[in-house]
DNA sequence: CTGAAAGCGCTTACAG
DNA sequence: CTGAAAGCGCTTACAG
């Protein structure tokens, strides 16, 4: 049975001796209490809180000296209450892989962090017909303070409408520009796969074969794009029939990989359109007796952890996951607080050579 | 800038005509609608959304199609004001694997689905001198529901009796019983690794290691006696000179392996406390010019996802998470809801037969 | 079984 | 620059 209430007064019970003197309970504390303190009205205290500048610096510094004096925070479901909106910062996800999930979870906290702002989790899924519809609910009832989309939900325009229509604050992480520099976070996966094919290139490979991921994301077609142009500079022409869709899954890889190598002339490097994929032509390579790099090289892309504990250590292309979720939080609270960003946030990824590509042998 | 509370009147900008008609708009219901429109105190409705009793079930009917006619949905941070408790769940963690987070996480959306709880995340650091502290604060603050602790936060007692006396709910997921039915999900590690021990004795080794987490983990502590106890059963005694801990990280699996195969009589099998470390195991071998399974043995725990991909694929011991972060969910609400349960809710790993362990090779 | 009053802890207009 | 009044959308005693 839940007790909440009969909460025993001073909070966490009798602390022995050598404990520091127990911190005051802090949840009584209202606004109230410190406007009465503090000899002004609530009210003035909430311009405090707010960072009202229509505040004597003077008064400030007594209400600020009396709440720290105090501990006293303001109550979030109170705020929320008022303001309409809550101080829950949604992140809306899609991403199979746990690792960019995680990570990106971290950067978002990282910012977060000393703030009272929580992380709400959304998982969803954009083939459900009530894909919308869920996520209007949840903005709906929640109020959260903004939302953050990355890929692939961040690429869904109807989703993006509606939180502008419910006037809900977002930012979306997305390998191409598809909103205003308030509400984007752009990696450049074109750039990233451009400098796969130049290293692939340069190692001698001409027999070039890349798996990419479903069309249904545009990191997909940006690092095809990319991968082309990069083989292009080298006067390689990325050969269609070369060139396979996947599903970004491990599975995927081991099929499209062994497509690839029951042709007739085989790739001598595959480019996979992540990690993930890349795993999967390491299974592959073994099933048909393969070696790497030796007979196939094998580059990948994301640089999940497991890139570098397979072996042999793959060669990747590493984007700065926690780094953009902590830019999008970042943004997200300065798009509320009405700071326009001076340029396009962006994030390059770079090229991390371990050894699993390497010169072709009759190269 | 936000423009909130400007939003337009309808809510979602002129929809195409081929568009289902637009729902009204859900955020404007509120109590005092459904009261007046069924006839009734707001007080009677605040009954029914609470499921008291103590209405007539006519007049419970009357206002229950209302409330579904209009899509009415109480809002929580009013409720939560109320109350003086949120419907936020807090999932505290520090638990090192991306993979067992998700996986975690996962568990505790699919049982919050359609409820109007929402999962808040808060990882930690055991290390730090605020820990207590920070947490304390976070629980004041923001009045969780209630909190899921999975290893190795679960185990901290100070904590417990920290949420106890703040009158938090909580539910910890542990090896061991560490507290009443009603706040434990328990994990029989200890089974998980005499499954191993029994596979790896069968097997027919008998110089046998085993790298073991840190001891701040109770897993680590019962999976080395569960080991043990395998062991025993096939009297084999475990060699305390083969039993060296590590610290759940690749790393540390490559370290301690590193030194396992710097003996004279090397093992012919490691079995490693988690499947992080047993990859480093992996890496080790080939570092040694060891084969798996032929020169040793190995085996993980955990069956994260690279445990399958990793070559040879890994045998090892499989917790369901998923369904355990579920579990540890239902628990919470039903422990709000009064219910207590019939008996301590336990999980049984499962031994995951792959290819990384085969009889000795002189064997 | 049902309701009118007061309150949860904040903020938004509106005055001054 | 500051404040008294009203309100955000619910629920808890308290009556009946």
């Amino acid at each position: 049975m839940a007790k909440r209430g009969s909460r025993p007064a001073g909070g966490r019970g009798g602390g022995a001796p050598e404990q520091e003197p127990p911190p005051r309970d802090r949840s009584k504390v209202t606004i109230n209490d410190i406007a009465r303190l503090a000899n002004v009205s609530k009210k003035t205290v909430s311009r405090v809180i707010n960072e009202s500048p229509l505040v004597r610096s003077e008064t400030r510094e007594r209400v600020l000296t009396i709440i720290k004096q105090h501990g006293y925070t303001p109550d979030p479901q109170a705020r929320a209450l008022a303001l309409r909106r809550s101080f829950l910062i949604g992140m809306i996800y899609d991403n199979p892989s746990p690792q960019y999930v995680v990570n990106m979870q971290r950067g978002i906290l990282d910012e977060l962090e000393d703030t009272s702002f929580q992380l709400v989790l959304r998982p969803c899924d954009r083939a459900d017909p009530r894909f919308h519809e869920k996520i209007e609910a949840f903005v709906v009832q929640q109020k959260p303070f903004g939302v953050i989309l990355p890929p692939s939900v961040s690429e869904d325009e109807k989703l993006a409408e509606m939180l502008r229509a419910l006037n809900c604050d977002y930012v979306r992480i997305a390998s191409v520009v598809l909103d205003e520099p308030a509400r984007m976070v752009r990696t450049h996966d074109f750039e990233g796969a451009a400098a796969a094919a130049r290293h692939i290139a340069a190692l001698g490979h001409s027999r070039i074969a890349h798996i990419h991921g479903p069309k249904t994301f545009r990191s997909a077609h940006e690092r095809l794009a990319g991968f082309r142009q990069g083989l292009a500079e080298s006067a390689i022409e990325l050969d269609k029939a070369l060139t396979v869709e996947g599903g970004y899954t491990f599975e995927s890889g081991v099929e499209c990989a062994a497509r690839l190598f029951r042709r007739k002339q085989r790739p001598t490097a595959i480019f996979a359109g992540n990690d993930e994929m890349a795993v999967g032509v390491y299974k592959a390579a073994r099933d048909f007796g393969l070696k790497a790099p030796e007979d196939v090289s094998i580059v990948g892309f994301d640089d999940t952890p497991m890139a570098s504990r397979v072996w042999p250590p793959m060669t990747t292309v590493r984007l700065p996951i926690r780094d953009m979720g902590r830019a999008a939080a970042r943004l997200l609270l300065r798009q509320a607080a009405g700071v326009e960003p001076e340029e396009l946030i962006a994030f390059k990824p770079e090229l991390i050579i371990r050894e699993s590509a390497a010169p072709p042998k009759n190269g």
